[in-house]
DNA sequence: TCGTAGCATGGAAGCGCTTCCAGGGCAACA
DNA sequence: TGTTGCCCTGGAAGCGCTTCCATGCTACGA
């Protein structure tokens, strides 16, 4: 361990008490400036780094956050790596630093570590867990929590989340914009709030298009690739030129069957899917689709948490961002117009 | 929090001093059975809890085990995430939590922030770390560390990595008992240990096969799918039939500028990746590739730490454990032999 | 000149736990 | 019965920090 310059050495060396070297180095009120500079000086030249454990014992802070999310999704989903990527970072700009709780599913046992621990200030939920049983438990115990995405039926509980329904009736007009002139969509688990909104969406953009929405082009899947390919198989024998998938998962294993059936990607089936993870780039040809702020998502989620821990007002409705339609080749077939 | 039921209660309402509860619930000896017992009961009905920071504070070790990952990698490799859900699994049942550093490229800011905390006991830096300046810093602390796959230069620290080059050899031969005439190989970025390794598996199977090998049948990538669909184009040029990529990502990226340069995997090419995350079991045709044991890397290098942090002998050799040959479509031309 | 407010400072009490050390009780032995 | 030694137990000292509270000092107005 590097550890063995303590405040004390710090306070010895400035000749200043505990008590003043600690309200110095932690900018609190009542200290001279002089005073102050010397200190930090003094901290610096020895390189003192102030023990965790103690100050979480003496202040009951942590300055660490806990993110829960389900350790398959993690896995399999790259929205799951996308997220903690950003909170990660999101939390060490605010000088926090990001416990994982990989959500296993036993329930009793999970949240008992969470929560015995004592160690973190405060908690993220994200998206992808709700619908499991300890979520609940979670949300009863009495730690500052912001959920990340919002939760089906828990409300007044802070969270942030996208905003679903325009972004993704503009997905959909967008497909209509390039001339599909029937268009299906591959929903997500309906139990989840995201993706029930992001259907609302589609029947949105048909209701302000003038046209009729086909109740048969609502076709389920479950956010996996697996199911976006099978969906797929569906949305060809449904006629459909053009189909809007509910996460970038299944437009990808959409993407797939089609390409495996013959038809042309965007010619035959324009497609468009939701979330942005870094894969679509990768694919041929890229994909379009609903780009979440990931970054800001993360940053405004970690905010709001910290507001919570610091006892300021936190909001119960979930804050809404605007994600951002990133148009690929997979929806592309109309060039865009010369300058 | 749910904080409240201190030691000291336990030890009032079982009649024993704190010292002697400390000891029955940690299982240090010197307990009566009877005593030990009963203190657990109350422990229990109490709903008791131990503080970590206060644990922390007096006992010197937090509990916590730190995972240093690029943070870029998590986002875009599914190698980075299968391996935080493995090592996050493996903590848990050991009782440890996982403190996530997610490593950004401001040197001194990440070894800052993971050795001053002082809140972990000892830290996994994962291979895809090797190779940023602030590994070599990390290395130098004295913290206990151990590597997760094996780094180029620094030896004597301890690590556990899967076995390369045997596993490479066998995934090659896999492809000449399919009758693959020319095989080639997508290395990785040769910095990394693992893609030299993997190379070397390559020229091991030709010399058993007593094949000669074209060098210019090794094309370079540098890890991730779009390298990998490059390279595909060149070993299309070179005239393969067969192809051994260094990871999965490059395999799926080879595949598809395969499917689109109209060949039939695997019967124009037969194409084998390696890691086995998750992704590979969603293609079409499901991806061949050596599986890496996530699980038990991760339960071995979590064991190792744990062994280091207790201050018990460490290896100081990598442990190298086996990965498995998974055969999916992308590779199996010859159907098995009916039993 | 004195009184008083206000700021800077230091002393000291914890935060909840682990662990060293001393002591008491008991069994086994002489 | 006295002694030795072991086992179990409790007291108490921290771990390194934050923060309450008291104190001393300066500066100002009366």
């Amino acid at each position: 361990m590097l550890r063995q310059v303590t405040l004390e050495d710090v306070a010895q060396s400035s000749g200043v008490s505990l008590a003043t070297a600690s309200r110095a180095l932690n900018g609190r009120p009542g200290v001279r400036d002089d005073v102050r500079l010397r200190v930090s000086e003094v901290s610096d030249r020895l390189g003192f780094r102030p023990n965790r454990a103690a100050r979480n014992l003496a202040s009951g802070r942590s300055q660490v956050i806990g993110l829960v999310i389900p350790s398959a999704e993690l896995r399999v989903d790259p929205y799951g790596a996308s997220m903690t990527h950003a909170v990660g970072r999101a939390a060490a700009q605010r000088d926090h630093a990001l416990m994982l709780h990989l959500a296993v599913d036993e329930p009793g046992d999970t949240v008992h570590h969470i929560l015995r621990d004592g160690l973190i200030d405060g908690l993220l939920i994200s998206t992808v867990a709700f619908g499991h049983s300890w979520v609940e438990e979670l949300l009863d115990a009495r730690l500052p929590t912001i959920l990340i995405g919002r939760h089906p039926t828990r409300h007044g509980v802070g969270g942030v989340d996208v905003e679903n329904v325009e972004s993704s009736a503009a997905a959909v007009a967008h497909l209509f914009d390039q001339g599909c002139r029937r268009v299906a969509t591959i929903t997500g688990r309906l139990e989840r709030a995201d993706a029930r909104l992001r259907v609302e969406g589609f029947r949105l953009a048909h209701r302000r298009a003038g046209r009729e929405v086909d109740e048969s082009l609502i076709v389920h899947g479950d956010f996996s690739r697996e199911s976006g390919s099978i969906a797929a198989q569906r949305v060809i024998e449904l006629g459909a030129d053009g189909v809007f998938a509910a996460n970038d998962e299944m437009a990808q294993g959409a993407m797939w069957t089609f390409t495996g059936a013959g038809l042309r990607v965007p010619h035959d089936m324009a497609v468009i899917g939701f979330d942005g993870t870094a894969f679509g780039e990768f694919m041929n040809p890229t994909l379009s689709t609903v780009s979440q702020p990931f970054d800001d998502i993360a940053r405004t989620a970690v905010d709001q948490l910290l507001a919570g821990i610091a006892g300021r007002a936190q909001v119960t409705q979930p804050i809404l961002l605007e994600p951002q339609l990133v148009i690929g080749g997979s929806s592309l077939r109309v060039p865009p117009a010369a300058p």
